[in-house]
DNA sequence: AACTATTTATAAGA
DNA sequence: TTCTTATAAATAGTT
């Protein structure tokens, strides 16, 4: 949206970077504000600038979003017996996912290489597209494997590829929840 | 920003209202998430849609954000008063968990349907692999997008089965990702 | 801290 | 509904 279209990646000049960032907070929070009058939504930010300092919106307030957020979280069994084995399926599940998510860091370099590849623009024959799918594939199955198990196997595995490069989003293709 | 200019004011119709907030939302979750990558800022939002459901992005994480705000304040009352209705909010927690799954399948339909694109060795000019690799790149945006909404459920979920326990720790592993 | 050339978001429309 | 498009709005680089 300016003179220039820039990669969504850190800015380097720390300068440069403190202006984006007060341009585009203020453009966040007014983005918020629109959500919240148009909808009548509730809606509440806190942001932390390049130098730490603190910055917040709520309507109709932080602390009252931010309350009834929290009360969502704290979940209190009521069935004493299955504390111990829940305690250690969680536990299990904690050690697979860093496991996983360990997996993925990598998965994520060589996804990386792979935007690369795409971005030089230099992949003219048909038999260097097919080796190139081939290794997406090798990707996509090994993290797959891993995962069977865990409920969030796909999302995972499609964030392992993510090489964290802009968004041009065509996001009407997101569905949608519960509308 | 639209075929035409809106006054930012309540809008009427709950059909449209309900469009106006899924669109919106992504827009406003799309730019926090840039906001913390350009700048390297940690962000968190909480909304309450105009049905009340839950929409959350953080980076590194909203429990991380809030947490550090938080500190900020000065929270006299750390009220533990919340320990009610818990089988209500279990089953709004389902809900969402049921729908935020649904939307990973459609991820990975799209993903497939990617996949596809690969597998026909029809991509002979540079024109359409440029192509694909801009839709590529979407699929992954939308994803990134969503992950912070199933990592949360996910949680939540888990947290219902087996109070406080183990949370902190499955969230500080969970959310570490890009940066 | 204004200014615009551009890009991006999105309100309606198909 | 999902996708498209005309238009409004945000903003990157500049002054």
């Amino acid at each position: 949206m300016g003179r220039r279209k820039i990669k969504i990646e850190r800015v380097k000049d720390p300068n440069t970077r403190q202006i984006t960032f007060s341009k585009r907070r203020t453009g966040l929070f007014k983005k918020a504000n629109e959500l919240s009058i148009l909808c009548g939504a509730e809606a509440a930010i806190v942001v932390f600038s390049p130098g730490n300092n603190p910055y917040s919106f709520g309507h109709p307030g932080v602390d009252f979003v931010a309350t009834k957020y929290l009360q969502l979280e704290p979940k209190p069994s009521n069935s004493l017996e299955n504390r111990t084995s829940d305690a250690s399926k969680m536990e299990n599940l904690n050690l697979e996912l860093a496991d996983v998510l360990a997996q993925i860091r990598d998965g994520e370099k060589q996804a990386e290489a792979h935007d690369e590849i795409f971005k030089q623009n230099d992949v003219t024959k048909l038999s260097e597209l097919k080796e190139l799918r081939g290794s997406y594939k090798e990707l996509q199955d090994c993290v797959k494997l891993r995962l069977n198990d865990i409920e969030i196997s796909e999302c995972l595995m499609l964030l392992a590829q993510d090489p964290v490069v802009g968004i041009k989003a065509k996001l009407s293709k997101n569905k949608r929840r519960k509308n």
